[in-house]
RNA sequence: GGGCGCGUAGCUCAGUGGGAGAGCUCUCGGUUUACACCCGAGCGGUCGCAGGUUCGAAUCCUGCCGCGCCCA
């Protein structure tokens, strides 16, 4: 019955434009930074998880009468792009090289052997773009599939060319404004990938080493006990500038201020107090060396040291020793180690030290964090390089107040922000030694020496963007220029992608480009991600929009959870159990898929449940048999009334259900609106339709058969409205047998006026009609089912007890209980007790079983 | 080490001061004219543990245990 629908009802809304955004007033439009997905590879079923939540509520907003913004962008811009290009087409990125316009497409799959192909950035971005092009029709259509209700003709993606303007023209503001800046400095270096790397993009991984414990020959006051120092890093020995322990460290007060030589190489390096050291660590007095971690990062810093450098970007030992490395013998043991890999010197450099004798005892292993790009898979150097960095340490307390102002759900997940802003200790590096990403638009003057002078660099006017300086040529110059003395040079790197996707807000809103546009969206309504990407792309965007506009980019943001395996692991492809979405889609249907994923709340991680698709389907289904069967009765005719006291009382309980799933939904809980409006459905089903279904059957002219059509077709329409954002084929579907246009703009339910129904004046509706005729019903089943008896079995007489006032309320619904039941008789008898109480006679089997034998 | 979240029936989870619940599973029953992709009934819990507040605690407080995540 559901088979079929997803594909007919998708393809009709794309044809009747149903979600394509009208513009409005600011006040009258919901406007949502849908997170761009990956591109690189297929989505999985976490990305249905998340987009349906943002849907549901898109659904909810747009029949609230609100002017929906939804966009979808894709993220196609960065490495995981890089490296399935290189592998897809054979080709490999070499920025020296002139681009050629008319480059043949690379065959595919490369030959088996062949030499990489060697092609321009240009050649290798527009592989880049005609792969993800490709990748993206194709997400595109699963998002289509699941019924998501985008506005497809916004569609951007990260690396096109109106991002690239917009980031580089917020990269340019930011530029003037002294919120950019470039440095030399150390900075965290993947030497697999070739490319400074972000705090933000850290992770600490459990790693394997080895304390070693090394004697450094003090030359002053200690006389000649040598100082021994622990370090699971001796391959940084050329690399020592001091020795460094915590002030207070009784151990080594008398060697603050002396010096000391170290081993092998020979260099006299001074012993300082700082309070970093740790006293419990190894054996509290710690080398400090250029740069064998963030902490030798800091001593270098305050305590002034020299830069002895020996990690070059490749992450093997430089060939020039550092300056302070003088002796003959210093210089001839650093040429042991000279272009080495970091594993390999270390070997060399324990030989040399067992050698001399300056090794205490054998190293002893140990595991421990090391930091670690997030995509890469050694650990991360620490080598000094010309970044671009945004100043965002500057602006912390600035930040803070606007995770304040933010609204957060669920609301715990402010913490992480206010963690994250709190620990930073650096300010935002976005340059990348990379190629798929939008160019750093600036070109470097060259002195008559052919040298940069990265202090000016020549900056494109806002109306030239976007530009790639290592294609285009900078104003005032021409292009045979490059590269020659008193020419230019373009800026080699890109921006981190998180430098544009920081700015989807910008992007989406038509910011600087279209005003109309963005006064009608911006600030957004809402931004819905990952919890994982909290320090990231969140905090970027905050960070953004403060330095660009001074606002917050969004006044909500709703963060999802995790989708784990049965096994409550979390899902990912390395451990192989990761499910196809249209798989899912096809077995179950979109709607129950939605409806799984709408189980989980806000925040919460949520397991891979088939189950819970099953029960969705089913839901589905028995709303499309249950509005079939409503709309089977006649219609109610003109100026009929909802006249019953038990009608009255299921709309009344209706009434209620819309205004908990309204204010579920408004504050993004929609599992909870989820939860209300299928209960009442089911009970609806089960036990209010079975109540009236013989009186719906009645004579025209009976105003009780009119009032239970009427009813039953008001509570109809508002729960297929209710439902429409969590099922929206199957709703679609039945709201299209007796509507012209679709349910997805009709208007929600008014919590004040829900059913649009007068019921007939007297006394209030009573929410106690229903609850006892269903008490009642449920009496007359359990007794039949104890007897093992059919449903149709006749009741002699069903007695009910209990307080006296309920005797005109029993009485209102006897006729339905008698017919629902198979009731011969229905009595009341007034007692003193506080509830009402069944007695269920049945009738004798002979009774039923006798026409047989006649 | 600091922080956040979670712990309720075999499973997935609601319930935040006053009757311990739902769905699934399982068992039993039902050719009911919307639906067998269905319907009805039933079995099933020391609400992680310990203490405290309260007339009353799954719910509030304290401590502990376990799981997950974030930050260092």
């Amino acid at each position: 019955m559901l088979d079929g629908l997803d594909q007919v009802w998708a393809q009709r809304w794309e044809q009747d434009g149903t979600y394509r955004f009208r513009p409005a007033e600011r006040a009258d439009v919901f406007s949502i930074d849908t997170p761009p997905p990956t591109v690189s590879g297929s989505l999985h079923v976490g990305h249905v998880f998340s987009y349906t939540h943002t849907d549901i509520v898109a659904r909810f907003q747009r029949m609230r009468g609100k002017h929906v913004f939804y966009p979808m962008g894709w993220d196609d811009n960065g490495l995981p792009t890089e490296r399935r290009v290189q592998n897809y087409f054979g080709v490999r990125c070499e920025p020296a090289l002139p681009y050629l316009p008319d480059m043949p497409v690379p065959e595919v799959p490369p030959a088996k052997g062949a030499k990489p192909l060697d092609v321009s950035r240009r050649n290798f971005v527009e592989l880049c773009e005609k792969l993800t092009a490709e990748d993206e029709q194709a997400f595109e259509q699963v998002w289509r599939r699941l019924g998501l209700s985008v506005d497809w003709s916004m569609t951007y993606t990260t690396i096109g060319e109106h991002a690239q303007r917009v980031s580089q023209r917020a990269f340019v503001r930011l530029l003037h404004a002294g919120q950019a800046y470039q440095a030399e400095a150390p900075t965290l270096w993947d030497v697999g990938f070739r490319t400074a790397v972000a705090q933000a993009e850290l992770e600490d991984r459990e790693h394997a080493g080895a304390w070693h414990r090394i004697a450094f020959h003090a030359d002053g006051p200690a006389g000649d006990t040598p100082v021994y120092i622990e370090t699971t890093r001796p391959e940084l020995l050329p690399a020592c500038v001091a020795l460094i322990a915590h002030p207070d460290d009784a151990r080594y007060q008398h060697l603050f201020g002396s010096t000391v030589t170290t081993p092998v190489f020979g260099v006299e390096v001074p012993v300082l107090a700082h309070p970093a050291a740790e006293p419990d660590r190894g054996a509290g007095i710690a080398m400090c060396c250029t740069f064998g971690d963030l902490t030798d990062v800091q001593w270098w810093r305050e305590l002034k040291l020299p830069a002895r450098a020996i990690i070059g970007r490749d992450g093997r030992i430089v060939a020039q020793a550092p300056d302070g490395l003088d002796s003959e013998s210093g210089r001839a043991a650093y040429q042991q180690i000279v272009g080495a890999t970091v594993f390999t010197a270390k070997e060399r450099v324990v030989a040399m030290l067992r050698e001399s004798g300056d090794l205490d005892g054998e190293p002893s292993k140990t595991v421990r964090p090391v930091k670690f790009y997030e995509k890469g898979d050694k650990p991360l150097e620490i080598v000094s390089s010309r970044q671009w960095f945004i100043r965002s340490v500057d602006h912390q307390d600035r930040l803070l107040e606007r995770g304040q102002q933010l609204n957060w759900h669920p609301s715990y997940m402010r913490a992480r922000y206010e963690d994250w802003v709190r620990g930073l200790n650096g300010d935002w590096l976005v340059s990348r030694q990379r190629y798929f990403g939008v160019p750093v638009p600036v070109w470097y003057p060259l002195d008559a020496s052919g040298d940069p002078v990265y202090d000016r660099p020549i900056v494109p006017a806002e109306d030239a963007l976007p530009v790639d300086p290592s294609s285009d040529t900078p104003p005032g110059y021409t292009a045979d220029q490059r590269g020659a003395p008193g020419g230019f040079l373009g800026d080699p790197d890109v921006m981190d992608t998180w430098a544009t996707s920081s700015l989807t807000p910008q992007i989406v809103c038509g910011w600087e480009e279209d005003k109309e546009l963005f006064n009608e969206t911006y600030p957004m309504d809402l931004r819905p991600q990952g919890h994982d990407i909290i320090r990231t792309w969140l905090f970027s965007t905050v960070l953004r929009a403060q330095l660009e506009t001074d606002s917050l980019p969004w006044t909500d943001v709703t963060l999802s959870g995790w989708i784990l395996d049965p096994d409550r692991k979390k899902m990912s492809k390395s451990k192989g159990n990761v499910v196809t979405p249209v798989g899912l889609l096809e077995e179950f249907s979109s709607d129950a898929v939605r409806y799984w994923a709408a189980s989980g709340r806000p925040g919460t991680d949520t397991a891979f449940d088939q189950g819970k698709m099953k029960i969705g389907r089913r839901l589905a289904t028995k709303l499309l048999n249950a509005s079939k069967f409503v709309l089977g009765f006649p219609e109610p005719a003109p100026g009929a009334g909802v006249t019953e006291a038990l009608d009255r009382s299921m709309l009344a309980v209706l009434d209620d259900v819309v205004a908990q799933a309204t204010a579920a939904l408004q504050t993004f809980e929609y599992t909870t609106a989820l939860e209300r409006t299928e209960r009442f459905f089911w009970q609806f089903c089960d036990d209010y339709l079975e109540l009236v279904k013989d009186r719906a059957y009645g004579d025209d002219s009976d105003p009780a058969t009119q009032s239970a059509r009427l009813a039953l077709r008001s509570a109809l329409s508002v729960l297929q409205r209710l439902l429409a954002p969590f099922l929206p084929f199957a709703t679609e579907e039945a709201w299209s047998w007796w509507h012209d246009g679709t349910v997805h703009t009709s208007p929600w339910p008014d919590p004040a006026t829900p059913h649009g129904t007068a019921t007939s004046a007297g006394d209030p509706a009573d929410d106690m009609v229903l609850a006892v005729a269903t008490a009642a019903i449920a009496a007359v089943r359990k007794a039949k089912s104890d007897a093992k008896r059919s449903m149709k079995h006749p009741v002699q007489v069903l007695r009910v007890h209990g307080p006296a006032r309920f005797g005109p309320l029993l009485d209102s619904i006897t006729r339905d209980l008698t017919r629902a039941g198979n009731i011969s008789e229905i009595g009341f008898e007034p007692t003193d007790a506080a509830q009402l109480d069944y007695d269920v006679r049945l009738a004798a089997a002979e009774a039923l079983d006798s026409p047989a034998r006649t």
